[in-house]
DNA sequence: CTGAAAGCGCTAACAT
DNA sequence: ATGTTAGCGCTTTCAG
């Protein structure tokens, strides 16, 4: 019923091991009759090789996992793409893991991809404030990496993992800058989730551009949400209670929709009464009613990138070196230095965003 | 640097077959002091199954494969959170692999994941008109399945896979029904591609509704396009090169939004001199200017049953029992009758729909 | 260039 | 209840 590599050598008239050298061999020594018939039997039997076979002779499978809070936030699905196309195109499978932002669930889901033994992690969430989280994490990405398995994190993870990295706090502050200029002064906020460490990193380009224009952003400015929808809706909607700002910073486009509608129900008009802007520039934001102003991160080409760092040949280098996770101290146990891809966000200027009401 | 289940054992002082009992065994037939033993032991040594291995010698995986057209569609998005949300409560891992509607690509995937040994693929997208591209994609699927494999078809792939249908068909009628109640009367329809059975599916339901209330829909009234925005768009501009309908159907949201774009770059209000529906009720449909009349259709959950479907036991050969779609025809090769599971749509009305100009 | 044979890490009979 | 021992299908030395 199954048909192995025996069976096609057997049909073939050769070895297992010419068999196994002429589909997946990497070495070319294989005659080229022998070669020919091989692949013929193959194809005759279709023959489809056994991956966990393979993995466990080769020890090194051909999957990549990638860790997220949620594939149908597009936010992720846009990562996502870009990854599993960059994947794809080296030959590997993607596995989509969601946490929705709890690290326990991390734990559990590097472990599982660890135990799958993936070629890579693309970390394309995480990044906790939580200290003994952070170090769980790290730990078990720690054993992980041990083992030869890569790790690459498009959040903030600390400087011993390769990176890929957005601008969000230059990001953040050009926005607000552009916020600025357009005669704000008078700004609420609401970053994301306060555990997770890009909320903080974006509010902290948003304080800094305040800051430069001697604006003040009191803590009943701020607002920190999920990042979702009903995130960023239920917050707005507390921030009204005590504040009238006339511009709304979401630090996430999905917050922003959330905040729109919260707007919207509430009879104010953006951007006459309050003008509202966004982070990320997800797909649907050049949409909205009204397109929302937003900060463009470079989402695809992240997940693309992360995955090329990932695969990238590692100098395993220094003798006498392998890495020991537990003396954080001292001299750096692991002497291969992380890659680190800097990427650039742009500012997008669409409808959602005027001068405040009564400026002339 | 490894750690085995062998230096589990070692370290417990237990035979490899006691530690693996105790660690994953399903039996329960590990004394009390020996389990626990092995099970600090494995804590000690940081212990991770390898799966591979695990995947030989049990000869099945804890992965479960989705084949979609594009991760970054909301669409398709939504649909993988609802079947990796059920895979992970199984304990099992998500490869999701993206085929961007190419029968051939789609065709390499289903190998890769058979080649893994995937417990269950689930095809979220897929459903060709071409019949020879299905004929080959059937022959690998069965490949699949006769060695095990189960699948799930959430598209119209003929009889003989167990599938969890939408109402796409019924669901276009009763769209097209809303509209005709508005009294509109000249319609313009942007289905899929052509190529696809789904949109020919709901191109058929439309059709239906139009018959029944005596409206004509000519072919210069329909234009295919790409499930995309920018699909939507331009053929949008193409219909409006050619005629002036009141209402204008996009059997996609993805659709809709180009659509949208294009209206408004034109200058037409959207519902005032044109109603625009589209069709799947994508998170930010609601979200659209104006908010967009649409079918919903219940993505989250397709994605679940598809998952419990392909997981629920399968009697292997059992004569006689649940309803089957196929008895028209012969006794076919498979005993095991395929389980369907319909879920109905509903249309949703929003701001982006109301009675034609001059409507009075 | 080809073949024989030793595993990769784990599970599952089959003993005991 | 626990241990022994074959493999699972494939890759890869190591010989020839």
């Amino acid at each position: 019923m199954r048909v192995t590599l025996g069976d096609v050598a057997r049909r073939a008239g050769v070895s297992l091991a010419t068999a196994s050298r002429a589909l997946n061999g990497s070495d070319r020594n294989v005659g080229d009759v022998l070669a020919a018939r091989v692949r013929a039997s193959a194809k005759e039997l279709g023959y489809l090789p056994y991956a966990p076979a393979q993995a466990l002779a080769r020890a090194s499978t051909a999957t990549l996992g990638v860790l997220l809070h949620d594939v149908a936030d597009p936010y992720f699905g846009v990562i996502t793409r870009g990854a599993s196309e960059a994947a794809a195109e080296a030959g590997l499978l993607t596995m989509v893991v969601s946490t929705f932002a709890d690290p326990d669930l991390e734990l559990r889901n590097i472990r599982m991809l660890h135990a799958q033994r993936a070629r890579a992690i693309v970390l394309a969430a995480s990044g906790y404030v939580d200290e003994e989280a952070t170090r769980r994490l790290d730990e078990a990405l720690g054993a992980y990496r041990a083992e030869g398995g890569r790790v690459v994190a498009l959040t903030d993870h600390g400087p011993s993992y390769d990176s890929v990295r957005p601008a969000n706090r230059r990001g953040a502050a050009d926005l607000t800058r552009a916020l600025l200029g357009l005669g704000h002064r008078r700004f609420a906020v609401v970053p994301g989730p306060e555990r997770l460490r890009v909320s903080l990193d974006r509010l902290l380009g948003v304080r800094e551009a305040l800051d430069e224009a001697g604006v003040a952003l009191g803590p009943e400015a701020v607002e920190f949400a999920e990042f979702s929808h009903e995130g960023g809706r239920a917050a707005t909607a507390r921030l009204l209670e005590r504040s009238r700002p006339t511009a709304l910073i979401a630090l996430s486009d999905v917050g922003a929709v959330g905040a729109l509608a919260e707007l919207r129900g509430r009879g104010l008009d953006v951007p006459g009464d309050i003008s509202v802007v966004g982070f990320d520039d997800i797909p649907c934001a050049a949409q909205l009613a009204p397109a929302l102003t937003t900060v463009r991160v470079p989402l695809e080409r992240m997940g693309a990138e992360a995955v090329r760092l990932a695969l990238e040949p590692r100098p395993r280098t220094a003798p006498g070196g392998i890495e020991d996770a537990t003396d954080g101290l001292s001299a750096g146990p692991d002497t291969r230095s992380p890659r680190v891809v800097d990427l650039p966000t742009e500012t997008v200027l669409r409808a959602s965003t005027a001068p405040p009401p009564g400026a002339f």
